[in-house]
RNA sequence: GGGCAGGUACCAAAGUGGUCAACUGGGCCAGACUGUAAAUCUGGCGCCUUCGGGCUUCAUAGGUUCGAAUCCUAUCCUGCCCA
């Protein structure tokens, strides 16, 4: 399986393309929303696909605590579960071996998690990460990787990948056994040492996975050292295969990373931010420019200021929210009323804004303005 | 008119001789959030400050005391009960 590329930019590493998966064909570069635990958080499906959403992202970890992938199989795989039809790409579980530093322990053949709901000691193999995922029947899997910190000693950062090389062998020989069209994705890791970051893409290519994905990256270094990794790391990998900057990031960093050969994005920040009050909107006079969502604000929708203002979000805005006439002055009494409404209206609103991102990136590759 | 209980910061509410510019909620202000243990978390909210501290506050006015939000007296106000 590889990337269908409909156009290569040439004033950059920019790419046009789309990407077969057993749940429809997706244009790229896209933006997966956050469904964690089978859920864009405050938003059904139909939101989904009303506001232009074709990958959502999943993931293993929380889906194999609670309900169990068994379950899953058991609803019809997690597309009928959770009423989502569209494709979908599950993390591994490598990120909470991240970001659950201080609950796991990490062993040669896989990370043992003390449970984050009841304490219960689980044991999460590069092979079960990859039979997991099987069971929910995702379009895309995500091999199992250990995610280094940032700052993170050169001695640390290649134990890391030494592992999350082991690992994503073991997941693809997993992998293999099915029949199933499913893609799997390695995850190059080697924290932001130059000579690690292509050892890393080197073992990986030689695997061949359907698709490589960028991890390790906005885990606390300055962006400018994000995207030089970016820079060396994106000129090892082959050019038909998709490639995938995870976690990442502001509106900004995505084109910047569009424009250094990514083509596939995932993060919490709109879904996140959206809930805590912060919603993305239009610079002024962004709506000019060629990728006005690069030029951003975040509006904290809290201030007392909004409490008697009674415009829409962003004029400027597509969004159900905001076309739905939804006041600031509204949005504001519903989050500070907790109103569960807010969350749906807000939610739909900062997503829609980075789909939007999204289409207007792929739109000036196409007419070769990035 | 009599009895009882009260009046503390924007609101509610602790504190009842010194460690009190005053617990705690709410509210407000500011910030953070990047493959989601997050509708969460972190600061700040009398005035001034060279960040050492200084100054004015606990209904009002007096008083006791080395020292009062805390004790005493008077006044004003609020709630409940009785007439």
């Amino acid at each position: 399986m590889s990337l269908h590329r409909h156009y290569q930019s040439k004033f950059s590493r920019a790419r046009l393309g789309s990407l077969v998966l057993p749940h429809g064909q997706v244009a790229t570069p896209f933006f997966m929303p956050i469904a964690t635990q089978a859920a864009v958080k405050g938003l059904a499906p139909s939101d989904l696909k009303k506001i232009g959403a074709s990958v959502v992202l999943s993931n293993t970890y929380h889906l194999w605590l609670r309900p169990g992938e068994q379950i899953i199989r058991r609803a019809g795989g997690l597309h009928r579960f959770m009423n989502w039809a569209g494709p979908i790409l599950t993390d591994s579980g490598g990120y909470q071996v991240f970001s659950l530093a201080k609950i796991r322990c990490l062993r040669e053949n896989g990370v043992e998690f003390q449970s984050h709901l009841d304490g219960a000691k689980k044991f999460l193999t590069p092979e079960k990460a990859v039979q997991i995922q099987q069971a929910l029947n995702s379009d895309i899997i995500m091999s199992l990787d250990v995610c280094s910190p940032f700052p993170c000693s050169p001695e640390q950062a290649r134990r890391d990948l030494e592992r999350t090389t082991a690992w994503a062998q073991k997941g693809k020989k997993q992998k293999a056994k099915s029949k199933k069209k499913n893609l799997i994705f390695g995850i190059i890791q080697g924290s932001v040492y130059k000579d690690l970051r292509l050892r890393s893409v080197a073992e990986l290519v030689k695997l061949d996975f359907d698709g490589y994905a960028v991890g390790g990256l906005a885990v606390g270094e300055p962006a400018s050292q994000m995207y030089k990794v970016l820079d060396y790391t994106l000129s090892a990998l082959p050019e038909i295969k998709p490639r995938y900057l995870m976690g990442v990031g502001y509106p900004d960093q995505i084109v910047a990373a569009v424009k250094r050969g990514l083509d596939m994005f995932d993060c919490v920040l709109p879904t996140r931010n959206a809930r805590h009050g912060s919603l993305f909107v239009l610079k002024k006079g962004a709506s000019k420019k060629t990728i006005p969502e690069e030029n951003y604000d975040l509006m904290n929708i809290r201030l007392e200021k909004y409490k008697s203002d009674f415009q829409v979000i962003d004029r400027n805005c597509d969004c159900p929210t905001c076309r739905g006439g939804f006041s600031r002055s509204y949005l504001r009494h519903l989050l500070v009323t907790g109103e569960p409404l807010f969350v749906r209206l807000a939610t739909l609103h900062n997503v829609r804004f980075y789909l939007r991102l999204m289409e207007n990136i792929r739109r000036a590759i196409k007419e070769k303005k990035l």
